[in-house]
DNA sequence: TTAATATCTATAGCCACTATAGAGTCAAGA
DNA sequence: TCTTGACTCTATAGTGGCTATAGATATTAA
């Protein structure tokens, strides 16, 4: 299999596929002796993997630990919980500052009234005032 | 007034105030002999009202859009009522986002009960079977 | 044979900084 | 006056996770 149809069953970019062997997230393929990447079946769990672990946020850092862990199946399991688990505290960390974000910039919104000069513009105003 | 005075009166870093100089949000000082940057006190109140937007997590270019607005003050305003609702438009969607994620990783977590082997962590397997 | 498509490497760009290196400037104390 | 230390200067690289481009080579289909 090469690159492209990699990409295909994967539906990742080839460019990403190459970024991720540069970073060691997967092992460098066999080439071609055209020099064409060529990989069998197994890297497409692998880049599912990836995938899944992308769409949760984990830092590819992180991807690279639980894929070493993976390679030691009688290991206790603590570390990937713990990752998960930042992670988890990550997220809340944003949430809260996403909420306080939203506050203050629908405040923003309401003191204005979108018909003014940009002179007397609330928005304007509070930008120039505002204490935080 | 020298750069690392501003810096102090702004907590921004001195490296941060030069660098907002290279992207023209603010203009670029006057020189001492010696080649050093003299600011009067009105950069204060421009940096003051840059790092309210960033609080606000507004782009450079959108602050700079909004300063370009702040000197033609009899205009309507608004283009920064759009960059404001735009903004709150973004910050919606990064909640949302968080929110699906929580509500991922929150389950993995439960699927894992912490002292098991690798092999059969419940985090792994999720990761692997994962369909999102 | 030729044209289109796929692949290769290397490099730069994105964003908003942050950090470093190496050189120059300035102020205060001995 | 000299020296030490604090401050400032420019230029450059690094952060993360890609994405885009250029220019060369390889393969495939018509
Ligand atoms: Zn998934
Ligand atoms: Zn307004
Ligand atoms: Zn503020
Ligand atoms: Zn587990």
């Amino acid at each position: 299999m090469k690159i492209g149809q990699v990409s295909k069953k994967t539906d990742l970019p080839v460019q990403t596929i190459r970024y991720y062997e540069t970073q060691n997230l997967i092992k460098s393929a066999g080439r071609t002796e055209g020099n064409f990447r060529v990989y069998d079946s197994k890297v497409i769990d692998q880049l599912e993997f990836i995938k899944h672990c992308r769409h949760l946020d984990l830092s590819l850092s992180d991807i690279k630990r639980i894929n070493e862990l993976r390679d030691n199946p009688n290991a206790v399991c603590e570390e990937v919980n713990e990752l998960i688990n930042d992670q988890v505290k990550l997220v809340k960390i944003k949430m809260k500052e996403l909420r306080h974000l939203k506050t203050q910039l629908e405040a923003l919104t309401n003191s204005c009234s979108n018909n003014q000069k940009v002179g007397d513009c609330g928005i304007i105003k509070s930008l120039q005032e505002c204490d935080c």
